[in-house]
DNA sequence: TTTGCCTGCCC
DNA sequence: ATTCTGC
DNA sequence: GCAGAATGGGCAGGCAAA
């Protein structure tokens, strides 16, 4: 397929809002394509080249393409700066830019492998390549097709595309309906591949995504918690709840394979490097394979401080990992376990998931089980939600004891109670208004984006900001 | 060598 | 992460 | 309630300009 095929179908995608109708045009470019396209195809219309666990960035973004798109078209680059602040998108701004002519335009699979080439750019003089490759591939398209592949490097579709459409899609390209939407779904959630789900169901059909297993060492897409505002609200809803506390951490998903560990981000990003405490103590458990759902934060078990998320952020890093990791030592409290031993442990209730991990980390010192209570009483949920809170954690996180891990998904059967949103401990203040931010986008036609408040401070005679 | 813009990713 | 919008 | 887009604060790191 043609890029500007796919560059035209996309355009029709726009031009709707009709999620029926979205679907119905992504079947069509979906049999259209030859088996070869299929996983190219399904990252780029989500504005990607690879699934999410794998570690390619582009590396251009918003400033970098005014440049090119400026250089590609022979326009200043104020006027290329001008005009996509007037559009409010840079893709609706090449497209203005390029000359209208039809160009016989490179297939979807060269521009994704070009785009690649842009990815793995690096070093001294690597800006300049990409900008060179990527002003190439625009003279090479059509006004169209320029547009489209400007989103695809920012990421930003602005189409209305999320995975579930594409689910949608691929189940009514094979089928005709939405009947394999949940083979393909819960495929793709063992996964986090859906490139791989759109070539193994044309490879090799259902008994294919089948066969596709959760495996040691291959992310799956994290459950999510949905938010409610106060205990009484969280019981009223779920009756009895195991409560956990929330931690103002980070996120980690591990993975034992025999001698190998892996650590994924909540997105799916490997943070194995970062973490050189959590990789040992991981190895230490007595398991062959595992994959184990925590929170990684900084935590010093003598004082019983948990320090600060921005703290638990600057160990996110490449360098200087020993020295930090020597003075501030991460710790995870892990709540849930997925795998074990090449058994997919996602059909058994929390109760069930969690008196594994229980037992599986009675020995750790730096995996911590995090501790859960029951309750079906709002007040005793109140006391455990400020209890925490006092700790210096976030909130609490309420549970159904008998849920199965639905990975991917974010519905009531995990609920998050946060400080700022318990409804206890907000209260109105009055503040002055002192001034105003432009903002970005949409929110700056309003004339301001944000605003800038000060509370009174008697002591000082003057207003101090809040935020 | 240092500084600062830019990007990507965490929440 | 939160907030808003359309369905 | 679901799905998707658009927004924010803050961090590290890569790169090029100073």
């Amino acid at each position: 397929m043609k890029f500007s095929e796919l560059a035209a179908n996309l355009d029709r995608m726009e031009g709707t809002n009709s999620r029926n109708e979205l679907v119905r045009i992504l079947a069509d470019v979906y049999q259209a394509s030859s088996a070869e396209e299929l996983q190219p195809i399904t990252y780029l219309i989500q504005g990607r080249l690879a699934p999410f666990f794998e570690p390619v960035e582009i590396g251009l973004g918003e400033r970098l393409l005014i440049s090119a798109v400026a250089v590609a078209y022979g326009v200043p680059k104020d006027e290329a700066a001008r005009l996509n602040r007037q559009t409010g998108d840079l893709g609706i701004t090449a497209q203005r830019l390029a000359p209208a002519a039809h160009r016989d335009t490179p297939a979807v699979a060269e521009v994704h492998r070009r785009l690649s080439e842009i990815a793995a750019a690096g070093g001294a003089g690597s800006q300049q390549k990409k900008l060179d490759v990527f002003t190439g591939l625009l003279a090479d398209l059509d006004s169209v097709s320029a547009k489209h592949l400007v989103r695809i490097t920012l990421g930003k579709m602005r189409l209305g595309i999320g995975d579930p459409t594409v689910l949608d899609a691929l189940s009514f390209a094979t089928k005709g309906d939405r009947s394999m939407r949940p083979i393909l779904e819960a495929a793709y959630n063992r996964t986090s591949d859906l490139g791989l789900i759109a070539r193994t169901l044309w490879d090799a059909g259902e008994p294919g995504l089948e066969a596709l297993k959760v495996r040691a060492g291959h992310p799956l897409r994290p459950q999510l918690a949905e938010r409610l505002p106060n205990p009484e609200a969280v019981i009223k809803k779920l009756g009895i709840v195991g409560v956990q506390p929330k931690y103002d951490g980070l996120r980690v998903q591990i993975h034992k394979d025999a001698d190998r560990v892996s650590i994924f981000s909540r997105n799916l990003e490997s943070m194995t490097e970062m973490f050189p405490e959590l990789v040992v103590a991981a190895s230490a458990l007595g398991a062959q394979s595992l994959i184990l759902d925590g929170e990684a934060i900084a935590y010093n078990p003598e004082s019983e401080e948990y320090v600060p998320f921005q703290e638990t952020t600057a160990r996110r890093r490449k360098e200087g990992i020993q020295e930090l990791a020597g003075r501030t030592p991460m710790r995870a409290f892990v709540f849930d376990v997925m795998f074990r031993d090449g058994s997919d442990l996602t059909q058994l209730p929390y109760e069930r998931r969690f008196e594994i991990v229980e037992h599986l980390l009675a020995e750790s010192d730096t995996l911590l089980t995090a501790p859960l209570m029951t309750t079906d009483s709002a007040e005793v949920l109140t006391r455990e939600l400020l209890d925490n809170i006092s700790k210096g954690l976030e909130g609490v996180v309420a549970k159904r004891l008998d849920s199965t891990y639905q990975a991917g998904a974010r519905n009531f059967n995990w609920v998050k109670l946060k400080r700022n949103t318990s409804g206890q401990l907000t209260d109105t203040i009055d503040v002055v208004l002192l001034g105003y931010y432009r903002g970005k986008g949409k929110r700056a036609e309003f004339g301001a984006g944000a605003m800038l408040a000060g509370v009174y401070d008697s002591d000082q005679d003057e207003f101090v900001t809040i935020s």
